[in-house]
Formats: structure tokens, sequence, C-alpha cells
DNA sequence: CCAGGCACGTA
DNA sequence: CGTACGTGCCTGGT
């Protein structure tokens, strides 16, 4: 307890619990948007302030080491040397914590070949000797030694850095068995593997507790060391310089000569905006009023962040707010509140001015105008927004930003930016929202008007933070692409129920008659879907040899169930197959029957944000991947059709456009021969590799090296080409060398990408998109290893996803402007899928070829596959 | 009622 | 020990 009448000195070593903190917490967490890593120095100031506010210090200082490099070292140069070196991305952030602690006027204490350690001992002595209840918060043992009466040592737990253990002396001897002052002669006797000093074989924690209490000291003990019987008696007297040794180092020095002394360390007012800057710099949000509560500074209410005067919002009439919004300059925000996709209110904001207005059966002719103008609007999420006015028959032109795409591009690894989300992180503000759990909220949500205001300020402070290139992503592609896709939702694609309707119904008898068949060949029912009671009968009453372990037990997947069969064949496993097969077609075929609409139509939802690459994905249902590998799952597709009122359904497709992406940026000459020469790729490479003429390539040989060139784009290894393919992985590993014997400039390029991606922390695209890879510089194998494979395919995928975004609005584009009725329906990364209005196939197929055909200026021709047919399976043909 | 694990569909 | 996604079922927790 501490004596409320004697000042408290607390001295913390910064270096081992920042340290601590740097490996407890999950560095994607801790990340700012230009790849400072930020863990170790959140994680220690944290504590430090927990610390703070629990103990009340009057007086502070925390202590660095300075280098490895220390008079112990001069002694025993093999101290401390089998510790690896600490990782850069940890030694980066020490100049930026002690920045921090600057700005919060805590001094920090180091000294050149002294340990931080022995600047606590130094301070603790003095601020014993002087009155002062001295705490030392340290993740080092040795510091036990210091614990007195006076001096009480804080100590992390094994739980990590936010728990922290308070040892006195008493505690100290229930822990240990003895007092501090006699721990340093435990530590000597046992050693320390950590520092590498080596103890006396075969004596721990025990022994030496019971040899001291014994002998009374460390120096008795040596003297009669004689006395010990047995092999540890003979240790003992094998090893005692090393005792001597050990002891000498962990003594830890009270009488470093320091600048200050305790009385200088007195806790001073914080400099409240450095503080605010450097966490700003550092992307903390959270951390600044827990700071400025810590230190009981009134500090809260200067901060201009906290304040937030809110605009009041005007309620007009939706004609007023189109005249006010017309007159307007700049940039105008806009938010369409909608019920079941119906518009109910609309909203309208600049920086000072808000005014808002119900949505009335006007509304749409009274806005118009504005709304269909090139004057300049933001928002966040428009999509759904713009979907709800399409509906209207109103269509939004001049959209100048959006909010949540821009957050996405910015940080594509945090999707799904909800406004309050950006609202908290790019201005550190808290967008006012109605409680949810209470019928009639006591606190109200933000009105339309004012969520636009928000969002406008959110742009605002998202265009200072966007690299030039992402900005052009964002206008010249995303912004364009969120319009086109907008239309493709409200479009929908025509399904047939009773197409869908039969082939479920096929396929729920022959599901059941292969459960039946299973169960009979098992000898009793259970159920197939659960992996639990699978696992028992495939390894108990069928006595099957384990597989690949999972989590929770032994893996059933079909590739883990294709080789059982082989191995050791039995009937149940086919029939379980087939049985996955139809029920999960049907599973399919039924969430997109209940997904068909009354207008006969199932409209997708394309996510833009969904991705890190830059992909979209599909949901509610994904129309990304209906099936298409089996000739019978192409049933699904032939139920997509052309629908009342168009002639036909188009497809186009891109032919290997990642692969070509790949030779575009490799300039890999063999590989742009390959695609300038018109013959088959795969039956060209294999001709390379295998040194063969094309026409001599067999199907095995081509199989290879399509797997092969795939495989490159994802990081494959010989381990998962042999794995593949399954052949040897010697084959494989010759297999990849040959490649790169002839395309060697592929392996080079992906080489220097990661490369390049290691040093700026992030890849790009053909168009300048960007993903950030911190894990790139991990310490974790895994992680990094994991970070490069995905560094690798970034840019390919990306860069093919970004070509087809542009053909997209394009296309999109083109056919309005031509004023054909023909419209965009799905995207499927590599395809589209078209409505063809009757007279329109021409202009449209004419408009598809070139639009995809000159998305992008590669050095090898962009191919595309168009098809046609009255439903989708037909088309793709 | 929800989250995690597994399995599996697509590019 | 190959990238990027979404969905449905089962399970074991709430």
């Amino acid at each position: 307890m501490t004596d409320s009448a004697k000042p408290t000195l607390m001295v913390v070593d910064g270096h081992s619990l920042a340290y601590r903190a740097f490996f407890a917490l999950p560095v994607e967490n801790f990340t700012t948007k230009d790849n400072q890593h930020t863990n170790g120095i959140y994680g220690f100031l944290s504590m430090l302030v927990n610390l703070i506010k629990a103990e009340q210090p009057t007086h502070l200082a925390i202590a660095f080491d300075t280098s490895r490099h220390s008079f112990r070292t001069d002694e025993y140069p093999e101290y401390k040397a089998t510790r690896s070196e600490s990782p850069q991305e940890f030694k980066g952030q020490i100049p930026l914590l002690q920045d921090c602690l600057a700005a919060m006027s805590i001094p920090v204490l180091t000294k050149e070949g002294i340990e931080a350690d022995d600047i606590l001992a130094t301070l603790a002595s003095q601020g014993a000797e002087q009155g002062y209840d001295v705490l030392v918060v340290s993740g080092d043992r040795d510091t036990i030694q210091l614990v007195n009466d006076d001096v009480t040592l804080l100590y992390p737990s094994v739980q990590g850095v936010s728990q922290l253990k308070r040892y006195d002396p008493t505690t100290v001897q229930e822990r240990y068995g003895v007092r501090p002052e006699q721990y340093p002669d435990i530590a000597a006797l046992v050693g320390e593997t950590s520092d590498n000093l080596p103890g006396v074989p075969k004596v721990g924690e025990k022994t030496a507790v019971k040899w001291l209490t014994q002998f009374g000291s460390l120096d008795e003990l040596i003297a009669r060391a004689d006395e010990i019987k047995g092999v540890v008696g003979g240790n003992l007297r094998d090893h005692v310089e090393d005792v001597r040794r050990n002891r000498k180092l962990n003594r830890l020095l009270t009488d470093v000569e320091l600048p200050v002394g305790p009385a200088d360390l007195e806790v001073a007012p914080i400099d409240a905006q450095a503080v605010r800057d450097i966490f700003a710099r550092l992307e903390f949000r959270t951390l600044l009023p827990r700071v400025f509560e810590a230190v009981g500074a009134g500090e809260v209410a200067d901060d201009p962040a906290s304040v937030v005067v809110l605009p009041a919002p005007v309620d007009v009439a939706p004609a007023d707010l189109a005249a006010w919004a017309a007159a307007q300059d700049g940039d105008v925000s806009l938010r369409v509140t909608t019920q079941g996709g119906v518009p109910v209110r609309i909203g309208a904001a600049t920086l000072t001015d808000l005014r808002e207005a119900d949505w009335t059966d006007t509304a749409a002719e009274a806005l118009r105008e504005w709304i269909e103008s090139d004057a300049p609007k933001v928002l966040h999420d428009a999509k759904p927004q713009v979907k709800a006015l399409i509906r209207q028959g109103l269509r939004l032109r001049g959209l100048s930003y959006d909010t949540s795409l821009a957050g996405w591009l910015l940080r594509p690894s945090f999707p799904d930016k909800t406004l309050a989300d950006l609202v908290e992180r790019y201005l550190g503000e808290k967008l006012p929202e109605a409680d949810p759990s209470q019928l009639v909220p006591e606190t109200e949500g933000a009105t339309p008007s004012q969520e636009a205001w928000f969002a406008l300020r959110v742009a605002d402070a998202l265009r200072e933070d966007i690299p030039e290139s992402v900005g052009t992503v964002l206008v010249d592609i995303e912004l364009p692409t969120l319009l086109t896709l907008a239309d493709m939702e409200v479009a929908g694609v025509a399904v047939s129920h009773e197409v869908l309707s039969t082939f479920s119904g096929e396929l729920a008898t022959r599901a059941e008659g292969l459960a039946q068949e299973a169960f009979s060949v098992v000898g009793r029912e259970f159920n197939l879907g659960s992996p639990k009671q699978l696992q028992e009968v495939l390894f108990e009453d069928l006595q099957l040899p384990k597989t690949r372990k999972t989590k929770t037990g032994y893996s059933t997947d079909a590739a883990v169930l294709a080789d059982l069969q082989e191995s050791h064949p039995h009937p149940f496993l086919s029939l379980l197959l087939q049985h996955r097969e139809a029920t999960k077609l049907r599973q399919i075929i039924e969430s997109l029957d209940t997904a068909i609409g009354d207008d006969h139509r199932v409209h997708t939802t394309y996510v833009q944000t969904g991705s890190q690459t830059g992909r979209l994905s599909s949901t509610d249902p994904n129309l990304q991947n209906i099936p298409v590998r089996t000739e019978e799952s192409r049933r699904i597709r032939s139920a997509f059709e052309v629908g009342e009122g168009y002639e036909a359904l188009l497809t186009a497709d891109y032919s290997q456009i990642e692969m070509r992406i790949m030779a575009h940026l490799s300039g890999d000459e063999g590989l742009i021969e390959a695609f300038n020469s018109g013959e088959d790729l795969h039956r060209f490479v294999g001709a390379r590799v295998f040194g063969v003429d094309p026409s001599d390539v067999t199907p095995a040989m081509r199989t290879k090296v399509k797997a092969m060139s795939y495989g490159l784009v994802y990081g494959l290894s010989a381990f998962g080409l042999s794995k593949q393919l399954r052949i040897e992985q010697s084959e494989a590993k010759q297999l990849m060398v040959e490649y790169f014997a002839r395309f060697g400039a592929v392996r080079d390029y992906l080489r220097a990408s990661v490369m390049k991606a290691k040093e700026v922390g992030y890849t790009e695209t053909i168009f300048g998109r960007r993903r950030p890879f911190p894990d790139l510089a991990s310490p974790n194998r895994v992680l990094r290893e994991n970070a490069e494979r995905a560094a690798l395919n970034a840019p390919i995928q990306g860069s093919a996803a970004d070509i087809m975004k542009i053909a997209l609005l394009h296309i999109h584009d083109d056919l309005r402007s031509e004023q054909l009725s023909s419209r965009v329906l799905l995207q499927i990364h590599d395809e589209l899928v078209v409505e063809v209005a009757p007279g329109e196939w021409d202009a449209t197929e004419r408009i598809v070829r070139a639009r995809m055909g000159d998305a992008a200026e590669l050095t090898v021709p962009l191919d595309v596959q168009v098809g046609r047919g009255r439903d989708w399976n037909e088309a793709a043909h």
C-alpha cells in the first residue's frame, strides 16, 4: 500500500514492456495507412495510461536500453548472445514511442553501455533513500532484487502486458521462497537461458532455494560446497565459476551516474497539442481521451475534435431543396434514406448549410434537374441510393465522391465501412446514432442532411489522405462502375422457376435414393451432412484410415475422399460423393429459386468494396459462383434466360486475361510471342518447356504446363504443384525449372514485384490501385509467406479487375449513348452477360468486342470470346 | 440466436 | 505448402 503522505516514484523499463506488447497485439489492427506498425507503441502507452490512472505517481520516468552493447557484454561477450535480433519493425517503433512520451512530458532516460534495468535500480535506490514510495515496472526478473519495504515491483504476468503482478517482500517470499535480495543468488545457481547464462546443471529453483535456506548465503554455500552429496554436488563444484559470473552479471547497478534524480522527475503537464498531433499521425483514436483522463487534465474540452457543432437542418420542400442545391458552387453532399428500396426522405448539405425534405409524390420531378445535372455530388455508399432514385425514374449524374469507396480504396483490408466508422477514423468524431435497443431512443440519430454533412467532411479528409493514383482509380474507374452496377442490379436477370424446380425435383429424388443406398451399405442411418457423424462412420464403422487432420477432427472433403477411394475402395465413398454433389446442386437451385422476384428476375447485389484486390463480389444471391464445370450442373445456367422483350443473351469473356497481364508486366518475350502467335497458349508453352513441336504436345503435357501457368499467378510451390498434378515433388520441381528456363522473365518479374512491395509496403495495379501488405515485414514466417503470395497475386488479379471494370463501364456508356436498349446484366470477373434487344445484336456485339478489347493497352492483345443463345448455357458456346 | 468450422461453388 | 470471394449446414455455445 502506498502511504499517501509520501510521494510515489514510478520507473518503467520501456524496452522490455514495449517488446511484450509488440508480440501481444496483432499487427493488422495496428498499422497506419502509410504502413507504420504501432502495436508496440499502442500496447505500451495503453498499459502506461492504466498504470498512471491506478497508481497516481507523483514522479515518473521511462528508461530504455541504448543497444545490445553494455558493460555486461564487455565482461562476458556471450551475454544475451543467443538472443535473436529484435525485428526491425519493433525497433522502428521505439523512436516514435519516445516522441509520444516527450509529448506527454514524461522523461525518457538512456545511458550508453548501461541497461534500462540499471537505471531503474539506481533511481529506485535513490528514491527509497529520499523517502519515496517506489514502483518499478519491468519485464526482467532480475529486478526482483530491488524489492524492499519501499520498493514494489510490477511485473507482467504470463497473461500479457495488461495484467501486472505486484511484488512486495512478502509476495516475493511466497513465490520464490527467499527474500528479494536473495533472488539473484537463486538466478545465479539456476542460470538464465534467455541471457545465455548457464547455471549449475540439474539445479532448478527448488534445489537452489533449499541450499540457500540451508547455508544462509551464496558465499557460504560455495565455501561449503564439499558438503553437498551426489551428482548435483559435483555439478556445483564444477560450475562455481559460472555461478560467480552469473551473480556478478545479474547484480543491477545502483550507482549509475544520471543527469537527473528522483526530484527532477515530477509529473509535468502534458503538451496536449503535441499529443494530439503525434496520436493523429499514429492513427490512435481511442487512446487520446484515455491519456487526458489519466493525467487528470481538463484538456478534453479543448480538443476541437470533441466539440462538434452540428449545423441545424432546415426542413424544406423537395423543390426548395433542389433550388438551394443547384445554387451551390462546390460539392453538395446528398443522402437519400430509403425503406424497401423506396426513398422516404432526402437530405443535402454543404459544409455550412443543411437542407432536408420528405420524399413526396412530386419529389422526383422537383429534383430531376439537379439530380440529373453534372453538379458535383458527394455521397456515402451511393449505390443503394442511386438504385432507389433509378426506380423513381431519376438517373443521378455528377457523382463526384463516394466516401465508402474512397475509404475502401485507401484501406481495402477494412471493407464495409459504415459512415460512423469513417467519421470516427477520419474525423475523430462520433456520428450520432439512435440507440437501437430502445423503442423510443433517448439519443437521436443523425438526420439525412446531417449524415450528408458528415460524409462531406469525411470526403474532404479522405481527399487529403488518398494518393493521387488511387484518387484516379476512384474517379475514372470506381465511381462510373458504381453507376453501372446500380443499373445492372435494378435490371436483374430472368431466371426460369420451371427449369429450376424440375431439376430440383430430380435431384431430391436422387439424393434420397443415394442416401438410402449409403445407409444400407453402412448398416445404419445417420446424417450424411454432419461431418462429425460422417467421421464416426468412415473411421470407426468402416475402419477406413484416418485422413488429413482439421481443427475439429479429420477431413472428409472431396479430394480426401477421392484419395481414400483409390487406396481403400468402398462403395460408400462413391455414394457419399454423389450425394454431396446432388445436395449441393439442390441447395444452389433452392437459394436461386427463392431469390426470383415478382418480375421473374433475380437481382443480385454487387459489393464493390467486397474484395482486397479490386474485384467485385456478389451476394443475395451470389451469381458469381453458379456451377459450370460439369455437364449436369450447367443445367442451372440454362435457367438463366433472355427476358421478355429481349432477343438473346450475349456472353463475352476474356481468355487467359491474367496470363496476358503477366506477359505484359514481365515483358517475357517467350510469353508475349505465345500470345501473338495465335497458337493455343498451353500448347505453345508446353512445346517450349518440353522441347517438342507444338503439334507433339500431349494432353498430359498440356495439363501440366497449364497448372503451372495458373499456379504461377498464385505463388504456387513445387509442393503445391505436385499435389495438384498428383506427381512426385521432384518432377514438379523439374517442371518449374524447365518452365523458368524458358520463361525466365516471368520469375524475375514475380521476384522483383514482391521485393518492391516489401520496400514500399504495398502493391499497385497497372492503373494505380494499391493494396497495403504490412505482413511482408512480419517476423512470423507463416504470416510473411502468406503475404508474399498474396502480394504476388494482387497486381495481376487487381489489374484484371481494373480492366474488366473499365470495359464494363465503357460498354454501359456506349449502349446508352447509342440509345440501345440492350443492357449488361452480370459480371463474373472475366465474363459479362448482356441482354440484347431485338435488332441490336450486331451493334451490341461490336461495342462489347471493341470495349473489352481496348480497355487496356497491353503488349499483348486482349482476346475476347463472344457467344449467343436463348439462355446462359447456350450463350456460352 | 449466433459464431466458427467445414465443405464447395466460381474466377 | 495457391490467389480472390459467398453460402449452407452442423455444432456448440449463448
